[in-house]
DNA sequence: GCCGTTTTCGGCCCGACTGTTTTCAGTCG
C-alpha cells in the first residue's frame, strides 16, 4: 500500500454505507448501531483512525471493536472494506438513497426495491406518478405525494444544506428576543446543535414555557421574519425564513423545561449514554423527567442543572454534549472551567483598508477593539499589500494612532504567506522587527501542507500559524495536514495556533484544538476580521474553543499584552 | 457490532407522530 492514509472522513463514509445497507438487506439492528456510532467516533477523532488502525490502537476509541478495526485495515491496504464492497453488490446503487426521502425508512426502501423492482430514482418518481406506490400494503396517496415532493426539490441526489453558526445565531437571538417579547411567554431559549455551538445546523431550535402555549406559536408564525409556515399546532410550529433557515418551536409544560431542553439540546450521542448509563444504575430518563425503575416514583425538573444533579452530574455546558467524554467527566469531578467571551483581552488577527479586502480603516477597528472592551489589537495585513515601503508607511500610522488610543495598544503585525517551496514572502529582517507575525497557507494547500507549516514554524520571527487547514466549510474541505506532529513542533519551538473564528473556516476545528489543547499547545481566540463589525465574529471561535474543552488559561489572548510578550519566542 | 461498580453473555433510550390502519409498524428526533 503506497500513497496518503485514508481520511477519517472517508472511513466514516464507508461505515454510514455500510450501515445503510445491512439495514436494508434487514441485518441486526444492533449491528448497524453499532457502524453509525463508529462512524461517529472517527469522524471526531482529530488523529488518522487509519494510523491507529494499523497500530492496533483504534480499538482504544469508544465503540471501535476489533472487528471494525479491522475493517479500517481493510480500507487502508485494499482500498475498501470487503463487508461493503459485498453488499454493495447485493444492493443497487440508487437503493440507498430511498432512505433520504422523508418517510421512508430502510424497512419501506427495501420492500420498493424488493416487492416492485424499483432501483432508481427516476424510477421512484415514475412509481410515484402512476400510483403505484400504493399497491404495496401500508403505504398510500400521501406516500406518494411526499415522495414526489421530495423527488422534486431535489431530496435524495444531494446531501440537505447546513447553514453556518455565525449565520444562524443572529436569527437565532432575533426570534428569541420577539417571542421573549410576547405576554403569554415565560421562558425562552435556543436548543439543539445551535445552543451547542456546533459549526453548522440543519434547523433551529426553540424551547418555551408559556401561560398560553397556542397564543404562543401563533404569535411565531405571525413574525416578519417568516417566509413560510411549514407547521402550526397549539404546542409546536415549523417556520422557514427568507434565508431558507427552519426554525422549529416547542413549547413545553413548565414543571418538564429542565428536562425538555435538555431533551432538546442533545447531542443525541451525549442523550444516548446519559441514558443508556441511568438504566444501568436503575434510572429511566426522557424528556419529562426521571422515572425509579424499581418504584415507579418520576422526578421533574425545571432546572437543566437540577437533572444533571440528580443523575450525579456537574452541570455539563452544551458545548460538551457530544458524548466525548464528558458524562465520566462531570461524574468525577474533572470538567473543565471553559473560556467564555468575555475573558478575551485582546484580538491577535485583524485586517485594515492597508490590505485591499480590508473595509474598515486602522482607526475604526481601534475603536471597534476599545468598544469591545479590548487592551489590544494587532494589525496583520496581508504582507502582499505591503510592499516597496508600505510596510514602514503603515508602521509610521500605526505609531501616530497609538499616542491618540493610549493606554489601548496598537499592535504592528503582519499575515505572511507561507508560500509552496516552505518560504516566507517576507524576509526576515522585517518580520523582526514586528510586534505579532502570524504565517498562514493561502495557496497550493494540498502541495505538501505539514511540512509548509513545520518549516514556518521553525521561523524564530513567527509567532502564530493562522487557519491551519485552510478549509472552507461547505465549500473546501481543507488541507489534510498531520495534525500531531504539527501540535509536536508547536510545542517544541514556541509557536502558536489559532482558532480563526471566521463564520466558514474556525480552523483550528473543534476536535484539532482539543488535541492541541490537550498536549499543550497554546492557542489563540483571533477574529480575521476584515472590518469593525467582523470583531464580534470572536464569540464564533470561543465557541469552537469551547467545544474544544479549552479553559482561559490555554487561550494566549486572554492574557495582557505584557504577558503574552514576555511568553513570545 | 460493542461493552461491563451486578455481566466475556446478554443486554443495547425513549416517546411522539404518521399513515394506514381496526391495533400498529415504521419513522423520526
Amino acid at each position: 500500500m503506497n500513497g496518503p492514509l485514508p481520511r477519517n472522513a472517508d472511513i466514516a463514509d464507508q461505515l454510514d454505507l455500510l450501515a445503510d445497507l445491512s439495514e436494508l438487506l434487514g441485518e441486526a439492528g444492533f449491528r448497524v448501531l453499532a457502524y453509525r456510532r463508529a462512524a461517529t467516533r472517527i469522524r471526531d477523532t482529530p488523529s488518522s483512525v487509519a494510523q491507529l488502525a494499523l497500530e492496533g490502537k483504534a480499538k482504544e476509541l469508544s465503540g471501535i471493536g476489533a472487528t471494525i478495526e479491522q475493517k479500517i485495515v481493510e480500507v487502508v491496504e485494499d482500498g475498501e472494506m470487503h463487508a461493503l464492497t459485498r453488499r454493495r453488490d447485493q444492493v443497487p446503487g440508487d437503493v440507498p438513497l430511498f432512505m433520504r426521502l422523508p418517510g421512508l425508512g430502510p424497512k419501506t426502501a427495501a420492500r420498493i426495491w424488493s416487492e416492485l423492482g424499483i432501483t432508481t430514482l427516476a424510477e421512484l418518481r415514475a412509481a410515484a406518478e402512476a400510483e403505484q406506490l400504493r399497491t404495496l400494503a401500508g403505504l398510500g396517496a400521501k406516500t406518494e405525494e411526499k415522495v414526489l415532493k421530495a423527488l422534486a426539490e431535489g431530496m435524495g441526489e444531494r446531501e440537505p444544506a447546513r447553514g453556518l453558526l455565525g449565520a444562524g445565531l443572529p436569527v437565532v437571538r432575533q426570534f428569541l428576543e420577539e417571542l421573549r417579547a410576547h405576554p403569554a411567554a415565560d421562558r425562552v431559549s435556543e436548543a439543539g446543535s445551535i445552543r451547542r455551538r456546533r459549526e453548522t445546523f440543519r434547523d433551529l431550535d426553540l424551547i418555551a414555557t408559556a401561560s398560553d402555549p397556542a397564543a404562543l406559536t401563533a404569535h411565531l408564525v405571525r413574525l416578519p421574519a417568516v417566509h413560510e409556515v411549514v407547521a402550526h399546532g397549539d404546542t409546536k410550529a415549523t417556520i422557514v425564513t427568507a434565508q431558507g433557515f427552519r426554525v422549529d418551536l416547542r413549547v413545553v409544560p413548565p414543571e418538564s423545561y429542565g428536562s425538555l431542553l435538555q431533551h432538546f439540546t442533545g447531542a443525541k450521542d451525549h442523550n444516548l449514554a446519559l441514558r443508556e448509563d441511568a438504566v444501568r444504575r436503575g434510572f429511566s430518563v426522557s424528556e419529562y423527567g426521571v422515572t425509579v425503575v424499581e418504584t415507579g416514583e418520576v422526578h421533574r425538573f425545571t432546572e437543566e442543572a437540577d437533572l444533571y444533579a440528580f443523575l450525579g452530574y456537574a452541570f455539563i455546558p452544551p458545548e460538551l454534549r457530544e458524548n466525548g467524554g464528558e458524562l465520566e467527566a462531570a461524574r468525577n469531578g474533572s470538567l473543565p472551567t471553559l473560556v467564555g467571551v468575555g475573558d478575551l483581552k485582546g484580538d491577535l488577527h485583524s485586517h485594515t483598508t492597508w490590505s485591499s479586502d480590508g473595509k474598515s480603516t486602522m482607526e475604526e477597528m481601534a475603536r471597534a477593539a476599545i468598544e469591545r472592551g479590548y487592551e489590544f489589537l494587532a494589525v496583520t495585513d496581508h504582507s502582499h499589500y505591503l510592499r516597496e515601503g508600505r510596510l514602514e508607511q503603515q508602521a509610521a500610522e500605526l505609531a501616530a494612532l497609538s499616542e491618540q488610543v493610549a493606554p489601548f495598544r496598537l499592535l504592528h503585525g503582519i499575515e505572511a504567506n507561507i508560500r509552496v517551496d516552505a518560504t516566507l514572502d517576507v524576509d526576515d529582517e522585517a518580520l523582526a522587527g514586528l510586534d505579532w507575525v502570524i504565517a498562514s497557507v493561502h495557496h497550493a494547500q494540498d502541495r505538501n501542507p505539514t511540512e509548509r507549516i513545520l518549516a514556518a514554524m521553525d521561523n524564530p520571527n513567527v509567532d502564530a500559524i493562522g487557519h491551519l487547514t485552510g478549509r472552507r466549510i461547505g465549500r473546501r474541505t481543507g488541507a489534510d495536514v498531520d495534525l500531531e506532529r504539527i501540535v509536536e513542533h508547536a510545542i517544541e519551538t514556541g509557536t502558536v495556533l489559532e482558532i480563526n473564528s471566521q463564520p466558514d473556516r474556525l480552523d483550528l476545528r473543534d476536535s484539532h484544538a482539543r488535541l492541541a489543547g490537550e498536549a499543550g499547545a497554546r492557542i489563540t481566540v483571533s477574529t480575521d476580521a476584515h472590518s469593525a463589525r467582523a470583531l464580534g465574529y470572536a464569540e464564533l471561535g470561543i465557541g469552537q474553543a469551547r467545544r474544544a474543552w479549552l479553559t482561559k488559561e490555554q487561550i494566549l489572548n486572554s492574557r495582557p499584552w505584557r504577558e503574552i510578550e514576555k511568553l513570545r519566542r
